[in-house]
Formats: C-alpha cells, structure tokens, sequence
DNA sequence: TCTGGGGTCCTAGGACCC
DNA sequence: TCTGGGGTCCTAGGACCC
C-alpha cells in the first residue's frame, strides 16, 4: 500500500488565538511580541485600549503577525525597532504560550481522533500518516483530510493548511502552497511541475547558508538540484548532505511518522534589556544566573528528568556566542548541582566582552524514574534539595577558581569526585 | 533602533580503552 | 622506534527548525 502522508500547519497559530479572544482586531494588522508586558488594558466603559507597536521600545524579535501585518512588511524574526517603522499603527500584543499550548492540545486531539499516528513538529504543526486510515487510499487522502481541517475547525475556531503526498519532504512543501485554510495533494508525478520550480530554500532543511552556497554554484530551484550531477554534490556539499541533496530534490524521504520520542536537552536562556558586563554587573548578572539555574532544575523536576551534562550560553555584544559544557559523574536536577557545574564553565570563557544573553542547559537526560538503580543515594535528597534556593543567593559567580568554594559539603565531594 | 527562546542533528578533534 | 585500528565519550561550534 502506498504511504499517504499528511503535514498540517496551523495558519498563522499564535495570531489567530489572539483574534478569537480579541475578536475587535479582526481585519488590523496585529504583531505579537517583544520582551515586557504590553497587553490591552480594559477602559471605564469595558472596551479594551491596546498598545500599538509606535510605543515598543526594547529589544526583542516580531514572534508572529496576521495576514495584515505580513501585507506591510512585517514577519516573524524581524526586530521589533525595524516592525515598528514599518507598521507604527499595528496592534501589538505580549506572547502567551499557555494560551497557544492549551489550544495546540486541543487541534491535535481532534486530529488524533480521525488518524493517530501523528508526529508532533511544534506547536503549531504535526505530520499524519493517513495510510492506514480507513477510506483514504480510496482518494489520495482527500476526504480524509477534509475531515481533519473541519475537525480543527470545530475543536478550535481555527483555519489550518493541508499538504498530502507520499512523504513527509513533500507534504511539509506542499501545505505551503494554498495558504490559508488550504488543502494540496500531490503525487510523485506531479515533482517536475509542482515542485522543480521552487526555490531550494523552500525545502525544510535548506537553511539561508545552504542556499547562499547553492546559489554560488548557479543552483537556484529544486529542479537545479535535480538536475546536477550526484557525484559531483556528494563531493562539494560532503557524502552525507550532498546524496540528501540529491534524494530530496527527487522527492525521495522514507522517514517514518515517528510518535513519540524523549527529549535530548532542556535549556533556558535571556536576553538582556541591556549588554551586561561581568565585572561592572556582577551583581545583576549572578542574580539572573541563579535564576535561570532554579528555573532549568524546575523545569527538570517537573518534567522528571536528570542531567549529566551542564553547559551555558553566551552571546556577546557583537552576538558572537559561546557554550561550554560540563559531563558531571552522576545525573542531577538539584538546583544548586547545576549552578556549581554552571559556574565552572563560567571560568572557560572570555568575560571582558559585554554580554546580551545567558544560558545554561542541560544535556544527557535520564528520566528521573529510571535512575534509581543508576544512583540511589542521589534520588532520595535530590527532590527537596531542588526547591533550595538562599543558601547560594550571594554568591560570587564571575569570579576565580580559587575563590568559588562555598564549603558545602555535598559540594565539596561533587568537586572531589572529579 | 539590528538580530528571542526552545530545540535537534551533524561534524570533528582529542582522550582513552582494548 | 616513526607507528594499528576500532569504539565510545567528551567538548565546541554551527546549521537549521518552529
């Protein structure tokens, strides 16, 4: 039986969550977010006033924008200084995950209901192998994802855009091609004409660097790559990108729908409203290191997973970054573990550049479950110790080697032990 | 007025072990 | 005494995605 593989795409998800709590917006350009809060304030007479992006000042990036906003320039990524020359009047609006999540759980749960095998790609997208769905070999698929859109559509109020072809490089291309609200199938017979026109980049997984350097050989389309000889790619892009190259230009993926998976790292990361030193900051700096180390452990904790590897984040003022990583001899999601190795790859990296942003991640995950026949001493201390936070509050963080002894006893057998 | 935050995967060198 | 080879872990950086 010939896979039948779906790609659903949100249209334009965060935005539209807004419009239907904000329903007045519909039809303006609206831009969410930016850095502080900025959400509408209720008047008097019950009516909502709403900042508008001539009053952002900060930093921070467009997350989203509606159709509206998109027609005058402004798109996700975009700095918010340059979105606000572009669009001063359009309507901006702070970033609410919560929000977007609960309505994500529900748009998948409707699909789900329809097909379940579904691969989760984000929030605002899945991939769905309709294969063995009942009827849809009998259309390509079509009424079936009918179904799925009006599904959506009645669990969430929302629009969503369907690609369905043999395989998930196809149908991720092709969900673009009718949007909003759109729904395309294709089939391999189609690839010359629907999909050798467009631009590489178009392909998820040619990012701007790849295509630049396609670009420098002349190879623009999809259908350029096509058509270059395989040999040749291999040699220039490295066997492994170079014979992918080839095979997606061809429309060729047998990657699976894969359903469930675990995560690798979890990481928090800030950037600052303003570059911070380490030495004239120190204060304000360690406060927020601290911070993000207890925020991570949280994270860890609540997720039930452990780490056995700790690293950070820099980016400079010139937005070079940096990461340095610590493997630790046992797994951890103590808090004050995580800010200790935190703070020893804190010592490895230059600090007499301004910084605009630290993070601090974890890697090498244990699920907390299984890791008591790992370590059995550190499971039975390790979920209280995470919740303690003052003992550590003061102390030196961009400082010598010498001079980061905190004379904690479990700490000082961490350190030994290495 | 540059350029968020959370991820995955790949590469590559060196350490270290057998 | 000029020189193995395979396997795995650790670390750093980078491309890419949502």
């Amino acid at each position: 039986m010939p896979r039948l593989i779906a790609h659903l795409d949100m249209d334009a998800f965060y935005a539209s969550v807004e419009l239907l709590r904000y329903p007045e917006l519909r039809g303006r350009p609206v831009v969410i977010g930016g850095s502080r809060d900025h959400g509408p304030r209720t008047r008097a007479d019950g009516t909502r006033e709403f900042a508008t992006l001539r009053s952002y000042v900060g930093r921070g990036v467009v997350t989203t924008s509606t159709y509206e906003a998109r027609a005058l320039g402004v798109f996700s990524a975009m700095g918010m200084m340059k979105s606000a020359q572009l669009a001063p009047d359009a309507v901006l609006l702070p970033v609410d995950f919560d929000a977007y999540r609960a309505m994500s759980r529900r748009f998948k749960a409707a699909v789900r209901e329809i097909a379940p095998v579904v691969e989760d790609r984000g929030i605002d997208e899945i991939y769905i192998d309709l294969t063995d769905v009942p009827g849809a070999q009998d259309d390509r698929g079509l009424a079936v994802a009918r179904a799925l859109k009006s599904a959506v559509q009645a669990a969430t109020g929302l629009t969503c855009s369907i690609g369905v072809t043999p395989n998930k490089l196809l149908s991720k291309i092709c969900s673009e091609f009718d949007k909003p609200d759109g729904l395309t199938l294709l089939d391999v017979a189609d690839i010359p004409a629907r999909i050798w026109p467009l631009p590489a980049r178009k392909v998820n997984g040619v990012g701007p660097k790849s295509a630049a350097r396609l670009a420098g050989h002349g190879l623009h389309t999809i259908g350029d790559l096509a058509k270059a000889d395989p040999a040749w790619l291999r040699a220039e892009f490295g066997a492994s990108y170079g014979h992918w190259l080839h095979e997606m230009a061809h429309g060729r993926d047998e990657r699976p729908v894969v359903t469930s998976s675990e995560p690798k790292s979890i990481s928090r990361e800030t950037t600052f409203e303003r570059d911070l030193h380490a030495v004239r900051d120190r204060a304000e700096l360690g406060a927020i290191f601290t911070h993000l180390c207890e925020k991570l452990a949280g994270d860890l904790g609540r997720k039930g997973y452990a780490s056995k590897t700790i690293g950070i984040k820099l980016r400079y003022d010139d937005f070079r970054s940096v990461t340095r990583d610590l493997s630790l001899p046992t797994h951890t999601f103590d808090a004050r573990e995580i800010r200790r190795a935190a703070g020893t790859c804190l010592k490895r990296v230059d600090l007499t550049r301004r910084l605009r942003l630290l993070g601090v991640r974890a890697g090498a995950l244990m699920r907390i479950a299984d890791l008591v026949g790992a370590h059995p001493a550190a499971v039975g201390c390790a979920p209280a110790r995470a919740r303690v936070a003052e003992p550590y509050r003061g102390l030196p963080l961009f400082d010598t080697p010498a001079s980061a002894s905190e004379g904690d006893g479990a700490a000082a057998a961490a350190d030994g032990a290495r």
